[in-house]
DNA sequence: ATGATAAAGGCGAACGTTCGCCTAGAAAGA
DNA sequence: TCTTTCTAGGCGAACGTTCGCCTTTATCAT
């Protein structure tokens, strides 16, 4: 109803005392006598007082926000890790005075200079970057400005830096072990460029998972192309049209939208998905479950990530070294139909 | 390099005037001599002075944050929406020097007192809100403290406020006149329960267009379940099971999630999707074109959308009273094999 | 010559906090 | 009684802007 702001001065008038009192009092810095004290919390009560954020930052200096770009996907796919990811972030943040400020960027334009803006300008007291990459220019860019950060994803093994990251080599790995209990031997895999950082680590898990078993992986069994469903459709009938003694009869994609692919793929060739060909995907999408068959996959700690990111970058804005500056997250497999 | 923050009083010393003539000067409120322009412009650049953003909003009394909460949703659902809205509404908003603060909830909780704090904190200029109900009690309470806001969906109509929104009635119509115009004749709806607003918007589509064939809709196919893949396959098996004269040759679904659900009962009894069922589902979630068969759905201007809304707060935040309160948007109709 | 006007820029104040230091009075010890 | 110590709270300053008003000097028409 009080349509205009109600600030410390209104709260110490009512409550008979100075205003710096009542931000002490509130701030519990400061011992008053209990009938200053009930006086000052009925006044709050009554007018509804609210510390203004904006002048505590300005104050402290800082502005309590935590900066989260990720790179918007293209029409046509879908970023089902967002919501979780971004709630999860906002919620933990939430619980330590901090809020998340979204920034998703298109690739290609002048990334740094976003974030070296958002510094400058005080928009901002730490940054969380996902989609990160070997030679990032972010992490680069925020090492030499000493800025805090935190990386959902690992980089380039010699820089230092704090992250968070999921364990992709042992979520393929348990996959393919899988696949190897089931009797499989001909396991091909669904990769993604060189330069994925990810990709290579999740490709990891396959060659140990081979090795581990005997099994000398051929190399036309490794395929690597972009992570879409175009992509994993054409490399999986590449696959099914290699004769008969050397075709796979399981495939591991790197991810769902790849998986789904190599599942129309073998459609196309009528061919049984879980019995004649097993597939298994990667992030467990949750569209996974409802096709037919449903897909098995790997499923992330996504809201768990996003916890341990702000909960590690709240330490390093405040300036206590976290107990660990990284965290490898253990992936879970999921088994439906499809193998 | 330069850790210490710069101030507009560096650049004026270094530029050899009063730091509020630099202000004055950046903001263009002030013709100054061109020699001494450029001497200020010399000095912002080499010391890469960016205003702060915190004592601008101090000054404003403004925080020039648009607030946005959603509803996040359950495990095993997705929220393919929430990226490009939330893209869209930042792109928007840093074009006009607006940022987005967002606040995820899980239902349940106190929301109210959340969007009243934000306010009292001084947190946000504005809100868009989502999920919006028919007795919305955000709206209520945002039109009691005639707090600007925009809400991205309609809800009671007797409530005057902004609102964008998407034509549901329109979306289902066309389809619903599509699969008329296909020759089906028994059409049947999996509709949402009736405290839907949204659900009911998209119902009434259906009816309209079946009226406009002087098809009478039979009740019986008109089924009211919540938007999942259960109810959908669920409601769907029973209208497989009516007898054959009067089983629907048609399913049009109010959203993805369900149609798949139809997908799948459809397979269990044995019938080809597309030939002796056609089936339409409501959203294009990025998944329907990969199933299988590719699903017919009804797509939404979601980043259109989210442009609106930050439009159309800003205005009212500015105290302009925007040419139009209400937008609706059209929706359409993507035709694939499933119908 | 004179007053009016414009151009170029200075200066104090304020936004709402928090922080550090100060003070008045009371209690307590010598 | 005098000094010390504690308690309860006051007061000025500062964070980095923007805003309104003032001052100085030059320009111009009368």
């Amino acid at each position: 109803m009080t349509a205009t702001k109600v600030t410390l001065k209104d709260v110490a008038a009512r409550a008979g005392v100075s205003y710096q009192t009542v931000s002490k009092v509130l701030n519990g810095e400061m011992q008053v006598a209990p009938e200053t004290m009930e006086r000052i919390q009925a006044a709050v009560q009554e007018l509804g007082y609210r510390p203004n954020r904006i002048a505590r930052n300005m104050r402290a200096g800082r502005s309590f926000m935590i900066g989260y770009s990720w790179t918007q996907t293209e029409p046509g796919q879908v970023n089902h890790i967002l919501d979780q990811f971004l709630s999860s972030m906002v919620r933990e943040a939430g619980a330590v005075g901090y809020y998340v400020l979204p920034f998703p960027f298109r690739e290609g334009n002048a990334q740094v200079e976003t974030y070296r803006d958002l510094i400058k300008s005080g928009n901002v007291d730490g940054f969380v970057l996902s989609s990160v990459n070997y030679h990032d220019p972010r992490i680069q860019f925020l090492l030499k400005q000493q800025f805090p950060f935190v990386a959902f994803g690992r980089s380039n093994p010699e820089w230092d830096f704090a992250w968070v990251d999921i364990d992709g080599a042992a979520g393929t790995r348990q996959a393919v072990a899988y696949l190897i209990g089931r009797g499989h031997r001909r396991i091909a895999i669904l990769a993604w460029p060189e330069d994925s950082r990810v990709g290579n680590d999740r490709l990891q898990g396959y060659l140990d998972a081979m090795q581990a078993a005997q099994l000398a992986p051929e190399p036309g069994y490794i395929l690597r192309g972009e992570g879409t469903f175009e992509v994993g459709r054409a490399m999986t009938l590449h696959l099914l049209d290699l004769p008969a003694d050397r075709r796979p009869t399981a495939i591991m994609a790197l991810n769902d939208t790849m998986a789904i692919g190599a599942m129309a793929a073998a459609r196309e060739r009528g061919l049984t998905i879980g019995t004649d060909l097993a597939i298994i995907g990667f992030d467990d999408a949750p569209m996974a479950q409802y096709l037919f068959p449903p897909l098995s996959s790997v499923r992330q700690p996504i809201a768990e990530a996003g916890r341990k990111c702000v909960e590690l970058l709240v330490a390093l804005v405040e300036g206590r070294e976290p107990e660990q500056r990284h965290v490898l997250l253990q992936p879970s497999l999921i088994i439906r139909a499809s193998s």
